[in-house]
DNA sequence: AGTCGTACTTCATCTGTCGTAGTAATTTTA
DNA sequence: TAAAATTACTACGACAGATGAAGTACGACT
């Protein structure tokens, strides 16, 4: 299991790569994040949908409803431009961050 | 540079890697990640000195004094039996994690 | 009727980081 | 030789993100 200060400064990375093919939504993005990563990360839900209120209010998601007759009322995300942007630069630091922590930690442990 | 939320689950691994061949102090365990890191991360003081509190209470380090005739007191760090313990598993989660982010990463960014 | 799964929301707490500021000694430089 | 920079910390308060606990609401299955 991925203790989560680790993993930090990486949600909001997460949900933005789930949403760069589809829309989608809190309950899909937490069971996708479970699976892509074979049960190692699992996000608390409080966690998503705070994740969700930082990236809205920095407009790199936006929130819309699809008519649904029935069901409880999903709240579907879609990524903006800036939203992209984000997530591209996040890439870039991430090939950095390895770089740099590799060197502190010895992989014969 | 790398932004701190990134960091914040490795500031006590990237010490404990530090004091595990030679004891050492603040300053100059700053200096090192400095160094080592290509000036790419430079640990903010009072992030380090809450850092060694917390190793210290958790028992990976010990504080000690060289006697020292002049210049201003430094306490030096040792690293205890539990302290390698702990970044030894730490570099097993680091290995896990990498594993894990890289999925969410696209390389081509 | 009751439980399970889906799909959230609110609230309060905790941890780690960081800005600001201050102390105190030594070393460098003007 | 006086001022500025560097070394080596400590204290305090603020803030952001993660989390636990609890609750709401709907549908499906048993």
């Amino acid at each position: 299991m991925i203790s989560s200060d680790v993993i930090r400064g990486y949600n909001d990375t997460i949900i933005l790569y789930l949403l760069l093919d589809n829309d989608s939504y809190g309950y899909e993005i937490s069971k996708k994040i479970k699976n892509l990563s074979d049960e190692k990360y699992v996000i608390k839900e409080t966690t998503l949908y705070s994740a969700f209120n930082r990236l809205m209010k920095n407009n790199y998601i936006e929130s819309f409803y699809k008519d649904e007759t029935f069901g409880k009322r999903r709240t579907y995300y879609r990524i903006t431009q800036a939203g992209i942007d984000y997530y591209k630069e996040k890439c870039k630091e991430w090939e950095l961050t390895k770089e740099v922590i590799n060197r502190f930690v010895k992989e014969e442990y």
